[in-house]
RNA sequence: GCGCCCGUAGCUCAGCGGAUUAGAGUGUCUGGCUUCGAACCAGAAGGUCGCAGGUUCGAAUCCUGCCGGGCGUACCA
């Protein structure tokens, strides 16, 4: 309908004035204006010398004729806004409208979350995690094969740091001694030895000593493949308990990954793809691998460190090259929190030298971190972190307080949307107690609005079609419901989940206003109500479901 | 120092070139359940959109400067 509206404007401002500069761009005004409105008018007048009003008047009464079909009712407004109501039958039309397969043949990487082996999962990877999920989720649906990947440091300092506190827990290189810890402990224990392997590193010179040669260590152990050494035996164990603890965290979130990328598989690529182009794209600069991102206005940075192992970067470079090797992707979208925007423009820049459609092709995303109300960050490194499993408890907590029962869809549709409704880029503010709400702009509004909806349904006979004239608050509905492909196709182009978010309250809204006021049952316009309550619950099902938000039909 | 990001009601956020009164939620105050689910609905109060210039028919939105905060700035990730 969008499409039909912008081309009939177009051809009557040709028409009535001839060739000129125009962007024809409809706008959602507020409902009172009109269903849709055009600022053509305004675009002309100056380029015409001609007052825009008396520009608007001309096109409106050109358009009240060309689109008798599909508009009732056409304004001029304002400084010389014109507005378009569309006609009910239109209406109707429009809202059969489905989101745009905009992206339909393409292959995209989406990789979020990246956790470390050995670590926490603290609450901003819950948040990363749920991002990126329903960022995959409108990749998916504009028809996008999409793969879901994960990368992690399974290597490198941290790892090291915790191996030195576990070999101390352990007495030794005695893997058998694993065993004493219980199963349900496994990560807990993991995440408290690497509080402690951090500590040491940094208030102990010895320690320090003995962490950076365990860091070289794992390094020779993957390159010999090394699992039957008893120290290879407590890295593996220890790995695996760390991958085990993240599936279990990812399906109780729902989100899966086709793949993980450990940084142990990445390096070594990373490491033969910089040593390839050393001296045409890196250089050597103190003793280490660099590229010197200074010719770009970018920094320096370090790829291979001084003791010939690769950095985060060398891993980076490794990890796309690998990702190219396994899908040859359209597109790649790499979702991270601010921090790594300067050091991720460096690792393209250097690729870009070499291969430059991988660099053209992949978008950084990125997103803020999640702070504890006060302004305090969340650090692993310190031990005074929230962890994602505290928040989704104290979201189940304040689930059980106000309602007396639990429901895992309800506590996961609150923190999700919490995250979600906040535009991507900056940083989110959690605060325990209240951040999670069940009531007003909340997941568990929604998920509630869509229980009652489907309950009113689940009395009555099958719903007709909509036809006829509409009352005012039916049409205020429909128009409402008529946006759902639009908000999509901008969530989808513009990669911001939030915006389907707060569409989705304001439908909500609409629907419990009109709910309030008017039945549906027992109701001379029955047929019609319970056919348009049948399309908003399927809109808001649609919709929550894009957000990776269950939507129950009862609670 | 340099670069990037942010500053909108007490709090948490939408809005990011358009409409006489800048919107929500929450909190405060008030009203609405013998009737399709009140995790709901309705109303009141609350803002010099950090400050100062500029561009524009029109600026919270674009540009410049300043103030305040965050992040990054070579061998961490």
């Amino acid at each position: 309908m969008q499409t039909v509206l912008e081309t009939a404007i177009a051809a009557a401002v040709t028409e009535l004035f001839g060739d000129h500069d125009v962007r024809v761009e409809l706008m959602r005004p507020e409902e009172q204006f009109g269903d849709y409105a055009t600022n053509v008018a305004l675009q002309l007048a100056k380029q015409l010398g001609k007052n825009p009003r008396e520009v608007g008047e001309a096109l409106a009464e050109k358009l009240h004729t060309d689109l008798t079909d599909q508009v009732s009712e056409i304004t001029v407004a304002g400084p010389g806004f014109i507005n378009l109501k569309l006609s009910d039958q239109a209406l109707i039309q429009a809202a059969e409208t489905r989101p745009a397969q905009s992206l339909a043949g393409q292959t995209i990487v989406a990789e979020y979350s990246d956790p470390n082996p050995f670590k926490v999962l603290h609450a901003g990877h819950l948040y990363t995690s749920i991002t990126g999920d329903a960022i995959a989720n409108l990749l998916e649906h504009a028809g996008a094969t999409v793969h879901r990947v994960n990368f992690g440091g399974d290597v490198g300092l941290h790892v090291a740091k915790n191996l030195w506190a576990i070999l101390r827990e352990l007495g030794g290189e005695q893997p058998e001694k694993l065993a004493n810890v219980p199963e349900a402990e496994h990560a807990n224990w993991l995440s408290e030895c690497y509080v402690k392997g951090n500590a040491a590193y940094e208030d102990d010179e010895t320690a320090k000593a003995e962490i950076v040669a365990i860091n070289k260590r794992v390094y020779e152990l993957h390159t010999n493949t090394d699992h039957d050494s008893p120290f290879a035996q407590i890295y593996w164990t220890c790995r695996g308990w760390s991958y085990d603890y993240f599936d279990q965290f990812y399906a109780r979130i729902g989100t899966n990954f086709e793949k993980y990328y450990p940084e142990s598989q990445t390096a070594p690529i990373g490491l033969k793809t910089v040593k390839e182009h050393l001296g045409s794209v890196y250089e050597e600069s103190d003793g280490a691998v660099v590229f010197n991102g200074e010719k770009y206005d970018l920094h320096t940075r370090v790829f291979i460190n001084s003791q010939g192992l690769p950095t985060y970067e060398a891993k980076d470079v490794g990890l796309i090259m690998a990702k190219w090797a396994d899908y040859h992707f359209d597109r790649s979208v790499i979702i991270t929190a601010n921090d790594i925007i300067e050091y991720m423009k460096v690792v393209l820049k250097s690729i870009e030298q070499f291969q430059p459609e991988l660099a053209q092709r992949t978008t950084h995303l990125t997103h803020g971190i999640v702070k504890l109300a006060g302004g305090v960050k969340m650090s692993s490194r310190l031990g005074n972190i929230l962890r994602a499993v505290d928040v989704l408890d104290a979201a189940a907590a304040a689930n059980h307080e106000l309602t007396g029962k639990d429901d895992e869809r309800t506590t996961l549709g609150a923190v999700k949307y919490a995250f979600l409704k906040n535009r991507i880029g900056g940083d989110i503010m959690y605060n325990p107690a209240e951040s999670v709400s069940l009531e007003g702009n909340s997941g568990p509004y929604l998920q509630y609005a869509h229980a009652r909806a489907r309950s009113i349904l689940a009395k009555a006979v099958e719903p007709g079609k909509i036809t006829g004239e509409l009352e005012a608050d039916e049409r205020s509905l429909l128009r409402k419901i008529g946006e759902y492909s639009e908000v999509v196709d901008k969530a989808t182009a513009e990669l911001m989940p939030h915006h389907i978010c707060t569409y989705l309250y304001e439908l909500a809204q609409v629907f419990n206003r009109f709910y309030e006021h008017n039945r549906v049952i027992d109701d001379p316009r029955q047929a019609v109500r319970l056919s348009l309550a049948q399309r908003y619950a399927d809109c808001l099902k649609a919709g929550l479901e894009l957000l990776g938000i269950t939507a129950p039909d009862k609670m």
